[in-house]
DNA sequence: CGCGGGTTTGATGATGCTCAAGCCCGGTGG
DNA sequence: CCACCGGGCTTGAGCATCATCAAACCCGCG
């Protein structure tokens, strides 16, 4: 039904398929075209999302125009608007796929019943939040550290995959540059 | 025995007193002067610290002579490189107390025990780990969207009195910006 | 074949850094 | 009690990085 999920889950937690049947029950399954949003801004974020297949780019639009992307996720990656999703408050941002994509969402206000029912998965979220801490903590680090230049050549180099999938335009927004300076990079490192 | 600690629990769990003498078994607490260091570069990152009083900073040597700071952590925070924690790898950072503070150490070896005694903390783990990647979230979003002018105008406005606590050069430092050019934001904007 | 989104190019310029020097002020020793 | 020291903050000149803007180019798609 979800192998990804159910794969990710195993990496932190015993989890057999009579647990999995009870987490399906729980679980919205949403396919998404390419560009369809799955939280638009103004909306409160009410579910934990996570991408079965697929690809995702989290972004806000900025001085009215600008689409400034903050996060992307790829299969096998959470992504939601904590702040929204905690507070209830409207998001500031967009969640959209940049192709086709197979989401599964976990609806907030359901998941103390799912702990209920199978309290070993509090675990697997707890760890799962440890880990994405640690990876802004890491990507923190590096903007400390690094000139764009550097941060640049780093992300293409860590992700050359990602970087083939994704137009440039996005890579650098989310990077925080213009694509021009980009296209400057691009050509100065061969 | 440490209150503040037993009073943020409770802002997130069902915690009474019984369980606070069960927790204390697992906790060190460790009484830092000014300047020391509960974790230094090349250690690896055994605990989870909770600032129960003081005042924490976190940062790596950078180009070998500056120390940049990546985060601080007043009372009533919890604070560790999870990145090291999590593989045991060595830390890249120092955490050291800025003023006479006193910090709450919980091993992340004895956390599995602590949680088999006490399951309802494996919740309130799971939602400081969440409000901190919300946290998180949120500050790398104003990186995205403001100047460093604007970014440090809303740091001050949003943290008048650490402001007073910290010296001007930390603040500097923590922002990514250089002392001198804080000095010039200060008299410009009075 | 023409259109449109994405990328490139180049000129110009602002933001925020570097470096060197001076200043302020609280602490320490004579 | 004073003089000196040193850490932190400030000032100013010069400069690098990276953004802005406008235009041209490229290429897949209808």
């Amino acid at each position: 039904m979800f192998p990804n999920l159910i794969k990710h889950i195993r990496r932190f937690i015993e989890f057999d398929d009579t647990d999995a049947l009870v987490l399906m029950k729980y679980i919205q399954s949403h396919d998404l075209k390419r560009k369809e949003n799955i939280l638009e801004e103004g909306q409160i974020c009410r579910s934990y999302y996570f991408v079965e297949e697929g690809c995702l780019r989290m972004f806000f639009i900025n001085d009215k125009t600008n689409e400034q992307i903050t996060q992307f996720a790829l299969d096998g990656w959470w992504i939601c608007d904590y702040f929204s999703l905690i507070d209830e408050q409207p998001s500031a941002y967009y969640i959209q796929a940049i192709e086709k994509s197979k989401i599964l969402a976990l609806d907030k206000h359901l998941i103390d019943d799912l702990f209920r029912e199978l309290p070993l998965l509090e675990r697997y979220f707890r760890i799962v939040m440890l880990r994405a801490l640690a990876a802004s903590q890491l990507r923190s680090r590096y903007l400390y550290e690094m000139t764009k230049e550097e941060f640049y050549i780093h992300f293409t180099k860590s992700f050359p995959e990602f970087v083939q999938r994704v137009p440039q335009y996005m890579i650098a927004s989310y990077l925080g540059l213009t694509p021009e300076y980009v296209s400057e990079l691009r050509k100065k490192n061969l």
